[in-house]
DNA sequence: GTGTGTGCAAAAGGTTTGCAAGAAA
DNA sequence: TTTCTTGCAAACCTTTTGCACACAC
């Protein structure tokens, strides 16, 4: 459990401006005991359910873009129209299970090495990402 | 090279009509030597370039999810607003150059082995892909 | 005070839908 | 003639933008 000192800090050490609604956010993302996945849409919704506050979509977006560049949250793609995120920023990969769209952490320990032999000449590897999907064993493939 | 008529009859195989708009869409993505990366924009433009034909945005959208659907298509996820099609079924990964947005394919030779020690009870893993994300040496994270 | 951040509404994509007309079986 | 497909426009959803006001420094 953080405090909401402890978020001005942070907040100010990466040169972004602790704002109330900055910090409400930090609260709903950065105080639970598991890291989880969300769209902005769910984050919006989240707030205004926990908090019972609102806090306009467009300034959701610019916070959570604002976090993402400063590396508090990872951009995750699964084959999707949404687009999630991930408070969980440890090098990591997931499970996509088909059957009922939900997105599973997986260890980087579940996973051995991965041994990238190709290179593209004068560009270095920023991240390797594994989409493991999944779905159950009766499922038809259509 | 592949014919119309060839194309017909894979069509009617899997319980497609062999209309002139699909037959017009399986020229454009099928009868190239290599295999490539594109949006359903991308398509509907390239469509009205070469053949000189419009054929409407929603018959491209209808006619590549169903393609899709009968595997004649992958769909592919990177963190980007935009939903990629590729034409390359066969099992294989990607590099994603984020300097120029640039999707490059990676046979599966040219990545070991995944070996994948946690599952999910009652789920069969459908497909592992793999996102290798680069850049230029001295670009910035941020 | 200055500059940054917020909120609203509008705009901008990309994708889907409903429905009438057309084509394939 | 029955069923599937097409094309158009409208609807939808998510994300971005412009701008006036408010807040942090």
């Amino acid at each position: 459990m953080l405090s909401n000192s402890e978020f001005i800090n942070k907040l100010r050490l990466s040169g972004l401006r602790p704002t109330k609604q900055r910090l409400k956010i930090c609260e709903v993302l950065f105080n639970e005991d598991k890291t989880f996945h969300f769209t902005v849409n769910d984050l919006a919704k989240s707030i205004s359910k926990k908090l019972n506050e609102k806090i306009s979509l467009a300034t959701v977006y610019n916070t959570v873009h604002a976090f993402k560049k400063k590396g508090y949250l990872k951009e995750i793609s699964i084959n999707s129209d949404k687009n999630y995120f991930d408070t969980n920023i440890e090098n990591h990969h997931h499970f996509f299970d088909e059957d009922t769209n939900e997105l599973i952490d997986c260890n980087e320990n579940d996973i051995e090495t991965i041994n990238i032999k190709k290179n593209i000449t004068g560009k270095k590897i920023k991240s390797v990402e594994v989409l493991i999907k999944v779905a159950s064993d009766n499922q038809n493939q259509n």
